[in-house]
DNA sequence: TGCTATTGTCATATTTATGTAACCTAAACG
DNA sequence: CGTTTAGGTTACATAAATATGACAATAGCA
């Protein structure tokens, strides 16, 4: 998969921070905590992080004085927002939904339900752009669908080659060396083998079978290469 | 008709709403409110409405706005709208059908013109199996009678098996991740596990049968897929 | 209210996928 | 030619992901 996502968050209580932070860090989030909406700003636009957390009662530059301030400044403007706070008060939510908070939660809230919130909105914040089947010589690859077809028939793959090979056809005519592949295909922050890579190559090949094998190349000294000509 | 159909009026004047909704009542349909396009978002999310009424102009996110917006996300996509305007301007009535909405009715208007048109839109936005029974290798769903059939034979199933089933017939040859489906199927705003999809899978597939559980097809590290292919 | 169907979660099997090491082969090179 | 080196293959232990069965909580309903 991708790397986690980053999440900051932003309270001015230490304790509180911490179990936030906790709960989301079992749930596979990379945690970043700031105590005031100025420390935040910093580490947003230094760090980027997916998403934030901001407590609706802060000293000094108010939750939802911050985030209204985010959503004016064009850079910062598409980062998504979840607003906590222990108010029930019905006119806040509203006010905090104008000020283009993208979900809101309510103190006392539950590890699962922040952690289910957070995920529903990252997602929703991330469109996927529309994902066109590709076809090179009978072989055929549909990220919708999640198939590969050759020829027609079904070839059968294991998640990482079915990513290996979308890599490939979507970067074709190109030699990678093994840590490219392993950072684009594996994902940045993965210790692995680098001759890993050749096993996978293999197990690519052989589902391809023989009809379509050749479009995985060897590039000796350099890595591999995904191509339609023959070498 | 089995249930009734599920209309959300939205609009920030309080008593345009409720004369709405009187009329729409009066004509057998259920109604939801929203006063404006953040609370009508979780609605529709949460409780998936079978149309919704926008008013143009609303303070904060407009109406416009807020329709292209629903467009943009695929659980929301498929929701018809049909917009209120007092504007008799004909370049706002380009914009909002630019937008993707499916009618315009603009104000006064009286209760029997919304009824009707909102019928008009509701028969002929109203895609296929939610109104019409899908087939697939002898396996039927039928929406208004609320079976299921195998060659004949009725099959038991559960609501959420229902729904889940009834989704992925409209949504075939396509690879869902839990999250997506529980989006879906359960409703946006549902905190449960993501394993849970797996259990109900489980007793959908139970349910089939040998003969047809081949339909729900495992996609190993992503989700699940509908399809009548074999994998 | 009592009873039954439905649901969400666990704990526990099963099945698959993955990364490595060991060994094999074929180029490159002197 | 013999060596060296990079890549190919295979087998295997282990990690991950999914399937399954059981159970307690709930929601409906008679």
């Amino acid at each position: 998969m991708s790397a986690s996502k980053r999440v900051l968050i932003v309270d001015d209580e230490a304790p509180i921070r911490e179990m936030i932070a906790v709960a989301l860090e079992m749930a596979g989030y990379e945690c970043m905590e700031a105590e005031n909406a100025q420390a935040a700003h910093s580490l947003i636009l230094d760090q980027k992080p997916d998403m934030v957390l901001l407590d609706w009662m802060m000293p000094g530059t108010s939750g939802i004085e911050f985030a209204r301030r985010l959503r004016k400044d064009e850079v910062t403007a598409d980062v998504p927002v979840i607003m906590l706070t222990a108010k029930v008060d019905e006119d806040n939510k509203i006010k905090g939904l104008e000020a283009g908070v993208d979900d809101y939660i309510i103190k006392p809230f539950s590890p699962r339900e922040l952690v289910a919130r957070l995920k529903a909105v990252l997602r929703r914040a991330t469109p996927k752009g529309v994902e066109e089947p590709v076809t090179v010589d009978g072989l055929t690859l549909d990220p919708v669908s999640h198939r590969v077809t050759a020829d027609g028939r079904p070839v059968e793959l294991g998640p990482t080659e079915f990513r290996l090979l979308q890599f490939f056809m979507t970067h074709q005519d190109r030699a990678y060396s093994r840590s490219q592949l392993l950072d684009m295909v594996w994902g940045g922050n993965v210790y692995v083998e680098e001759r890993t890579v050749d096993v996978h190559i293999r197990r690519l090949r052989k589902a391809l079978g023989e009809r379509h094998d050749y479009l995985v190349q060897t590039v000796r000294g350099t890595g591999y290469r995904f191509s339609a000509q023959v070498a």
